[in-house]
DNA sequence: TATTGTTATACTCTATAACTATA
DNA sequence: TATAGTTATAGAGTATAACAATA
């Protein structure tokens, strides 16, 4: 992603004290990027590049990566739904929704159960220590949501989600 | 991505029709995605995995991929850039910007000249057949963004492109 | 010494094909 | 025959370390 999970946050890199006008004494060139910052996909992914990392940030001391929060989530919400069910929900391919799940039960954090009337699936679920870890894992997303979004405000929160829903179901 | 190379565009997913209001009968049980369709990291993915999508399907048919487009774009506009100079802008590392010009230049798109006053650096420009192609992208990129944001319409797609700018940018 | 471009390398994400065990 | 889960594998994206040429 457009992303990448060693979360190296070194070099703070130096931002623009004056973003109104051009400065009169400019250091760098500037270099323009055209049409990339009108355009509704470009834009998307460097705002997605900026929020991932300050994922990474908050959820390195958990040890947890944006899928594996979303399943994390998803379960909790939705105990005993089928892997396959699970994995289409979050725009996983159930091939690579494997070794996540893998990870998940290794850590004992969420277990496969043998469904109950099919047994070629299997049904999720989160052990104890899963669900005290999601409980943990909200209030982390929350802070780190409203970190993200601090320049857009609440009202600009608001009206990024709906925009970005358009976005997505737009097909 | 988020988001891969291989466009396979072949299964038309089946999307609801009555999108307003729970349907009196529901297909699929429709798993609840509880905090992730409202926090901005999960919907930006979603969302950048739908225009991204798009861009695939459109941009195939001519053999460009966003990073090439991106670079293309900008090197159009910023001809005799320094090779890093233009890696750095698009957030790219120099050691992966190398086999991506590689590919610009093999396809007779762009080309590195060895700097004037420092032998060190390439500076890039494009061919005349770069310079065709870019204007046909730009044609192209135009109807892709327009057709991605149909849902938003215009006074939303102005609203998007400044509420993503205040993410990418506020760190 | 520092910088530019480069090579080699590694890890994650996403994709397809093919297997198995059940249905 | 079809489906759920799995394994093996491949390609793109992104990261670091180390080198040669040049400043």
């Amino acid at each position: 992603m457009p992303y990448n999970n060693r979360m190296t946050r070194k070099n703070a890199k130096p931002r623009r004290k004056n973003a109104n006008g051009p400065a009169p004494t400019r250091a760098a060139p500037a270099v323009d990027l055209d049409v990339l910052d009108r355009v509704v996909g470009y834009l998307l992914r460097r705002a997605q590049l900026a929020v991932f990392h300050d994922f990474f940030e908050t959820f390195s001391k958990v040890n947890v990566r944006p899928a594996q929060f979303s399943v994390l989530v998803v379960i909790d919400r939705n105990p005993g739904l089928k892997q396959t069910q699970i994995a289409d929900a979050l725009g996983i391919k159930r091939t690579n929704f494997v070794s996540l799940v893998d990870g998940l039960e290794r850590r004992g954090l969420a277990e496969r159960r043998t469904a109950a009337h099919d047994r070629r699936s299997s049904a999720l679920y989160l052990t104890d220590a899963g669900k005290t870890l999601v409980r943990k894992l909200r209030r982390m997303v929350e802070v780190h949501d409203r970190r993200v979004t601090t320049r857009i405000g609440e009202e600009g929160h608001r009206q990024l989600l709906e925009l970005l829903r358009g976005i997505a179901d737009g097909r």
